[in-house]
DNA sequence: GCGTCCATGTAAATGGTTACATGATTAT
DNA sequence: ATAATCATGTAACCATTTACATGGACGC
């Protein structure tokens, strides 16, 4: 998803500043999915202003920086249904980590398990946060997107818990190329 | 990884055409979770031959287009290692489906249940693809990044079954927009 | 005094995707 | 005949990331 769809769909929610816009993204269940940064949020912002999307109020704030607050129009909403009714896109994952894994026999003796605790960690820390995330008031798609990543992050931890020793040899391959280390079936 | 990275990846277990690096990313286990096209393949080849990090050999073939093999250099080897060592940025999932899905209450009557049907559908080949595959002679790594990417994949399969009735009551919300399940305020 | 939050934006660098351009061979 | 496989590459387009640039308020 373009940042101006990202924008659209929050500002469904919604009015809101550019700002707040980023802190939806991060806060919400989507955040697992998708990101940006203001160098993509201002810029999108504009050009949907420019296309009649959205609509811009500038409001001056007492102590604070002034604020522009964006209103989703009709064509706006048009245009987002219409971007929604295409077929999406093929899922993907992208994970260095796991990239780093499929060369463990590269790395130095002791780096991979170093790296693994540290992810699993996250995951770990990842699930937790999210099962006790506050989801009254969520849409039934919204609920269903958090429960989604929920689940594979789950299973990530799982996986992760339960393989520890494929990776166990991995480290010194490189030194010690002797055997078979070859295969069990995946279940 | 960049495509610097993921063609020296693939150079280490042997050397390789533009076209076969392709082929090897799209049939082993890193498929998932790695792909790239000529566009980055061929303008990443001829860069790391200009840096020489890798050498090229120009094969003449019968009855065939030439061929230009290959062969990553110590140079090469060096650099990839250092690019292993360092801290993987985080995992990112990127699903179109799963925005959708947040936003079902905007789709069609039905279409939310035809693009559910069709995405389990396409995860249950998936998993199905990579129970079947052969793991012979794949290194552990490289063995723990296929196990990965299928319990992933399990986890999701098993996940829409389950959850089929989360979006059921979405497809009529637009239809029916009794009760509240107005945009409650942002959370 | 220092860090964080609020608030906006630009510009350069990066680099991937898509379409274009070519062309022979082999299998159905 | 027609599609798929083998084989290379360029160029325009598109979009994100990162660094830069600014600056007041508020809590510790």
């Amino acid at each position: 998803m373009d940042a101006k769809t990202l924008c659209l769909g929050v500002l469904t929610q919604g009015d809101a500043s550019g700002y707040e816009i980023k802190k939806q993204l991060e806060e919400g269940p989507l955040a697992h999915f998708y990101r940006a940064g203001y160098g993509s949020i201002y810029p999108a912002l504009t050009a949907l202003a420019e296309a009649g999307q959205v609509t811009c109020t500038e409001m001056a704030q007492e102590k604070r920086p002034g604020k522009k607050i964006y209103r989703i129009t009709d064509a706006g909403l048009a245009a987002f249904r219409k971007t929604l009714g295409k077929n999406p896109s093929e899922d993907r994952i992208r994970s260095e980590y796991l990239f780093m894994m499929f060369f463990a026999h590269f790395l130095e003796t002791g780096r991979a398990d170093e790296i693994f605790e540290d992810y699993l960690g996250q995951y770990r820390a990842t699930v937790e946060g999210m099962c006790c995330a506050d989801l009254d008031g969520l849409a039934p798609g919204q609920l269903f997107v958090h429960d989604f990543g929920l689940s594979i992050y789950r299973a990530i931890v799982e996986f992760m818990e339960n393989n520890r020793h494929v990776l166990a040899d991995t480290a010194d391959a490189d030194a010690a190329p002797t055997r078979e280390q070859s295969v069990g079936a995946a279940q």
